[in-house]
Formats: C-alpha cells, structure tokens, sequence
DNA sequence: CAGTGGTCTAGACCACCAG
DNA sequence: TGGTGGTCTAGACCACTGA
C-alpha cells in the first residue's frame, strides 16, 4: 500500500490510503480509525509522517481529532462536497438535480470598460462573451452571461465552452485555478428575466456576480448570473 | 520573546510573534522572512516546531512558501480580514460604515418545532429570542432575529448580548466557535420588512439564515437577517 | 491505568533556486 | 554551489480520555 521508493511523498501515499479507506466503507462514519502509533507500526514509517498525512485530512475536513480518544472519520459528505468553487453543474449534481443549458450566444468582442476593469485586461483587449440559460431538472433556473478573456484563455470555442471551463484550463491549458470571489444581491426581475426565467415582472431573483482567479492572481472569468429566487439559495460555509 | 516553559505551545508564541512582526512593519508585504533554520538558531528551538508556526501562518494567509527560495509576507490584508465568519459589527466596519443596532425585543420562550430542529435540541427547550434592527451610519440596514439555546449559553441579559455574543461564548464561557453555514436567498418585503427598513412592500430583499456552531458540531445560534438589497451585497471568496 | 493525540527534539537527505 | 523549503526518522514527555 506505501512504496517507500516512490518519489510521491510517503503521507501523500497515507491520505489517499485513508480517503480510499474512507469511500471504500472500510472506514466508517464516525467512528475510530487506527491510532497515530498503529500506521506508523504498520507501513513502518514515522508517527510525524503519519501526522502529517492526517493533519491535511483534518484540514480537508475527512477526519477529526479528539485528544486522549482518538481520530474520526467526519460524517456528512454531500454537505463537504459543496465548499470551495463548484461550477452550476457541481453545484446541481450536490443538490440531487439533473443540469442542463442552452446556449443563447457565443461571441468575441472588445471589453467594455467595467468589464475590462473587473478582468484587469485593456478596454481594446477582446472577449469571449458567452450567454445561457441554466436549467435544472428542464426547467430554467439561471441566465448567465460569462466575460473571459482571449488572452487569458485563448482557443475557446462553442465546444469546448459547453464542456467544463474549468476542465479546460486545467487540463488544456495547464493552467490552475486558485479561488474566485463572489458577490450577491437580491434584485426583482425585469422584462428580460421575466421571459428566459418563465416568471413574472416584479418577481425577487438573485443576482450573483463571480470573478475567479488563476493561481498568481489573474482574473480569468468574469460571470454574472440571475437566479430564480423561488428555486435557488445559496449556501455556504464559513470557517472562523 | 519565546518561552520555553510557558504552557503556551512554543509554535504559537512563534505564531504570534511572526503576526506581531508583520503588524507592526518589522516584517514586510511581499518581502522573505528568515529562514527556519534561523528562526530555530534564533529560539533555540527545533527546525520542526518553527515549521509548524510557519504552517499555520500559511493556511491562515499570512504566509506563502516557495521552494529554494524562502517564505514571503502575503500582500493584502484588509481582503484577507473579510474572509472568516464575521459579525454584523465587524462587517460594517469592514465596509467603512458605522454600525449600530436598535433591539426590538429580548425574550425566553419555547422552541417551535423548526427552531429545535435548526439547533439541534428538543421542542420544550428554551431559547432566547432576541430582535433587532441593524444600523448603517444611522440608516437602517437589516432586521434581525437571532435563537440561541439557554442551555448552551447560559446567563445571557440584554446587555451581555448587545456586545460581542461571539467574544461572550469564548471568552466567559470558554467554549470554542468553529463554523457557520449560510442560506442566501432572493425576496421582497412584506409589510413588517418595509416598515423597519424603511422601504416599499414588494422591494427586493436578501435574506440569509445563518446556524453557527461550536468546536464539537453543537449549533449555538440561528439567525434570521433581513437585508436592504439597495443597501447590501454579500461578498465572499471561495479557494477551489 | 493504558492508550490517545499534542508537542518537541536533533538530526538527515532531497529537490529546487539563485547567483 | 550554498541556502531554501520538503520530507522523514526515532525517539521523548505531556495532558487528556476512558475503562
């Protein structure tokens, strides 16, 4: 289970052992999993190599300590899924809903000035445009309107863009993705919302407007949403 | 500076004092601190130990490392503050406002059956049920409504409970605050909201409920907050 | 009481980076 | 090449928990 030789650094090896463990049932919610003592005896490694392993688990949030008792598995797991950045589908998928989207239009022009200023790009730098309806279970739940650089993210297409985005960077690009902000506010529909929604004029909806970020700090997208307000609440958690 | 025989970890009286160092300018933004094998020459402590300080600093924001070339002062720092679980007081502040609230109410019923089950505790438990308007330099901003369990927190009176409620819980009662989670959603006001908030029935508004907890997963407070959606966005940063 | 996690030591070798 | 952080070892003593 641990190869010593391997150049993946032996904990890492411990915390994919014990997440296995973990979704395999082997480990099971809430309860005891070995001692500290007990894997360093059984992969014949250092009690600090395996702190090390279970320290990043704890601060993952698949297990807790308990001094003088031992360690535990956490329980909820739909609930854990749901921190950090999770695109529309992610975040349906964890609501037990079926996403879906269409596509309204997939355009590059030049970046306005409020746009260029949120991406941190020049007014004449172009961008891709791209607009959905988001629907969960067939019915219409968000409009999007996403603004992301050709710079940035060059090599976008109608395609690719109906994929994950994220997926795309990551992996085609070799780019990582760091973190996004988030802001959001109550807002009433108007004539537009009302239309693409399938709601009335006046009706409360939720306006959230995203920016996420590459590893060293770059804007890459810009997304504004509107949500029904009658279907969708977002939820959250926050550490002290 | 560091005392070996404080009860006080060593890692966290060099935890505080690397803070102090950035707070007070000793170390500054974006530049390399020491080295750990200076700050364990300097203490006389174990390479591992100031390892462990610089660790928590990183997580915490403080810090970020870079391999072979040393570890640097994180940048921002107001950014870094409003992430966290915050107040209502520490919110405004951050936003550059001045906050203050008027309570309506502070009474001890019953738990209602949704009330219980938020909190985690049987329906003829008491609660406190605490009312309130929130300021913004001196203009109403949300209305409030906070359960918190009498047997969790005990001894709370009008006045404890208009200071810090957090800052009460850790410090009088020495119990320890771990997360919160927040529902965010869209609405319009209804008679009661537009008249506290001195705004239109049928005005957009933003209601997030939030349910706090304690270190061992005790929920100790469920509030209700209705915000003025002219007057209020929420904003938060998620790391993938 | 025995076992647990929490803290700490004094070394070691490695990959990486800058000059 | 010398210094940095990354990983790892084989011990140690402590405070806390539960039986």
């Amino acid at each position: 289970m641990i190869n010593k030789n391997s150049p993946v650094p032996i904990y890492h090896q411990l915390e994919e052992y014990i997440k296995h463990q973990i979704e395999n049932g082997a480990l099971v919610e809430e309860s005891v999993i070995p001692s500290e003592r007990e894997y360093a005896e059984m992969f014949q490694i250092s009690r600090m190599t395996v702190r090390q392993a279970i320290n990043n688990l704890v601060s993952e949030g698949y297990l807790k300590r308990h001094k003088g008792r031992g360690t535990f598995v956490t329980k909820k797991k739909v609930e854990q899924e749901l921190q950090g950045m999770t695109s529309f589908t992610e975040d349906m998928l964890s609501r037990g809903m079926n996403p879906s989207s269409i596509l309204l239009s997939f355009q590059i022009t030049i970046a306005d000035k409020k746009t260029a200023l949120a991406l941190r790009i020049k007014e004449e730098d172009s961008v891709y445009i791209i607009k959905r309806i988001r629907l969960a279970d067939g019915a219409p739940m968000a409009l999007e309107t996403a603004y992301i650089p050709v710079k940035i993210v060059p090599g976008l297409t109608e395609e690719n863009s109906n994929l994950s985005l994220y997926q795309y960077i990551e992996e085609n690009l070799a780019l990582s993705i760091s973190e996004a902000t988030q802001e959001i506010e109550a807002s009433t529909a108007d004539h537009l919302d009302a239309e693409t929604l399938e709601i009335n004029i006046g009706d409360p909806i939720l306006l959230i407007e995203r920016i996420s970020y590459l590893q060293e700090g770059i804007p890459f997208e810009l997304v504004k949403s509107t949500f029904r307000a009658d279907r969708y609440r977002f939820i959250h958690t926050m550490k002290r």
